[in-house]
DNA sequence: CATGAATGAGCATTCATTCAT
DNA sequence: AATGAATGAATGCTCATTCAT
């Protein structure tokens, strides 16, 4: 199910690592000039690898795309789960995750962006690859909430729930791509606002 | 103040209508297959006009970027001013134009991913007038959370408006760049939930 | 002989007018930027001309520099004529002309310059003819030296003449020509050495 | 100091060789049809490379234009050094250093037309340098003259030395640029009438 | 005569990708 | 495995010239 990018190498572990070369500078590259303004050979230099190598790792440019969202996202990911703290009711671990994921957010800020700028360019089967990651992202959410409504501390609709969860993402990475509309508004305001209008949708309640 | 993209061409009725045959054409070739993989040749055919003919009208594919941003961001206005109706109170016009809004953005989904997508390939002072024309946007929101606040139909803080003025264009905007992830939502649906969420975060009171 | 640039326009007075506010525009931008980098839209918008205007009164953007040629040629002709001034002997007036074709290459040093780098560019009947005017030139010389030599003022051999006369305006071009190189000389000096060098070669005895 | 073109390709000797090949056929073709009417594709199918490998040596085509001109001027400093050789007093060595700087000329004429017909074309800071390389071939002859001088074989002022030398220089490359004026000159006679009025102006005594 | 919009061939340059070494 | 030179199709843009009005 799961994508695999091909490579000409076998080594599994020099695949690991130029790999990682690959899409650090990559990553460094697009988020300064974008995708399409970046040069294959512009990623070879900044990688420190020759223009053929990288092509031993990769087999096109969209390739080094993929690999950078994956990357990004296994980012994200690891962070959300280490930020992660039970706490007592449904309602209050779904707070503290909301919490911990915009902290992850303001954290990836120019990651998040260049997802959400260039996964465009993505040939379908890789897009496809990164919106279920997206939508996994949301899942976590979402199954926060049903847990949430399991234990009776939110009030949500099984209708509801869904359309919640693309909230909770939507209005913590808009800190991503509306920056230039945010300025006056600090993160820890933008997180406590956001955080209230959320467990307030999610009729949440914290004495349940 | 406005950006004015120069044409070699003197006649301005000429102007705008080889224009709007030329932002029509990109309009539809952007969507289908974005900004950087569609060619000036192919725009050129598109729109009816010579290879030439488009850059009498225009300096460089980025102006044809910025054309069409502005084409859809005023058709967006129109659309908007043309379904505000009045109504009582603060809260109910609130209401009713963010309800207008969002059917707006209902009916141009593909021009608002547009601009979601592309825009970042303008030129800076484009992309700055895009963004100053999506702060406008937003304004609108904030001025009628202002209004019901005046008239106290709307319980927000000021301090509280801008965010929440942003999140009520964010969380409707989501219908067209989080499509991929609300095919089980249908769009009423999605309307009055978001709705809610918003109104309840703003403490609209309609009895006020 | 004489080569005729074509008109689509009948009235030789409306063609001299025309063409001359099409010679004086190109001067201008051919002196700035050179034949190959002035546009002929640049040219019409100059001289005050429509785009197709221009094309009424010349047939390609080569008549454009042929006229300019012709014009420049004639203005140096009469100069030079109207500042010969009757002298004793042909060695006296050898002199005189000299300096006082130096006097108009003084004057007229960008345009000079101008012959210099683009008349290559000229088809070659129209090159021809500015050849010929150049060989004009050299020929006032030439027949100043066989008058001198006639009158026994002069002492040079009829075999010297020829190269002779090109060595004098060679010369006095370079000071056209070679003006990077020339920045420590005055004008005075460089008239007086030149000339100096030149009736010497001539074998010129004034007391003849 | 010296301008140093750049390139993708990092082998010194790989770039000598191809820019040799890239040189050549720029010569070929500048000298049949002028900068302006060769394109840099027929550069590259003239010098056997594609269209992209011309390219990995050269940014532009008018970097193109001034390795031309370099490799000319170098060209010319080597033949005018090779046939040099030692006279007795300083007024000797000038003598031979003219006519063997004519004979360069005369073997060079394409080439040194060449330059004096595009060079106008480069950017300024090659413009800059061409110039310095005219400079010092002329800086030879002025050196020359103050040698005699010193020696007492040349009798002419210090100040008129940089005139003299850009005589001799252009009354030599008159060869070349003017060759349509002087078809019934033999290069012979050519040289011995202009180094016979050189010297003269030079005031050279050859039994001092 | 004059206008100025239209044409379209043409050009310099780029860059993802390949492949001989 | 790595290198880096080579490829060549593709692209944005220009501009002399024409011609309908």
């Amino acid at each position: 199910m799961a994508i695999t990018i091909e490579s000409n190498v076998k080594d599994p572990d020099r695949i690991r690592e130029r790999r990682a070369q690959i899409v650090q500078a990559a990553v460094k590259l697009f988020t300064e000039k974008g995708f399409h303004k970046t040069t294959t050979r512009e990623i070879a230099r900044e990688s420190g690898l020759s223009n053929g190598a990288v092509y031993e790792y990769v087999k096109s440019k969209e390739d080094i795309l993929f690999l950078v969202c994956q990357h990004i996202h296994r980012a994200m990911r690891e962070q959300l789960e280490a930020s992660l703290s039970p706490a007592e009711s449904g309602a209050g671990r779904l707070r503290q995750a909301i919490r911990a994921f915009y902290g992850v957010i303001e954290r990836m800020q120019t990651d998040i962006l260049l997802i959400y700028q260039e996964s465009k360019s993505l040939p379908s089967p890789y897009l496809r690859e990164v919106l279920r990651e997206e939508q996994a992202i949301t899942d976590v959410f979402a199954d926060l909430l049903r847990a949430g409504v399991a234990d009776g501390s939110i009030g949500a609709d099984e209708r509801e729930i869904p359309l919640l969860a693309h909230d909770i993402v939507v209005m913590g990475q808009m800190w991503a791509f509306r920056r230039w509309g945010l300025h006056d508004v600090s993160f820890t305001e933008f997180v406590e606002q956001q955080v209230d209008i959320l467990l307030e949708a999610c009729k949440a309640r914290f004495n349940a």
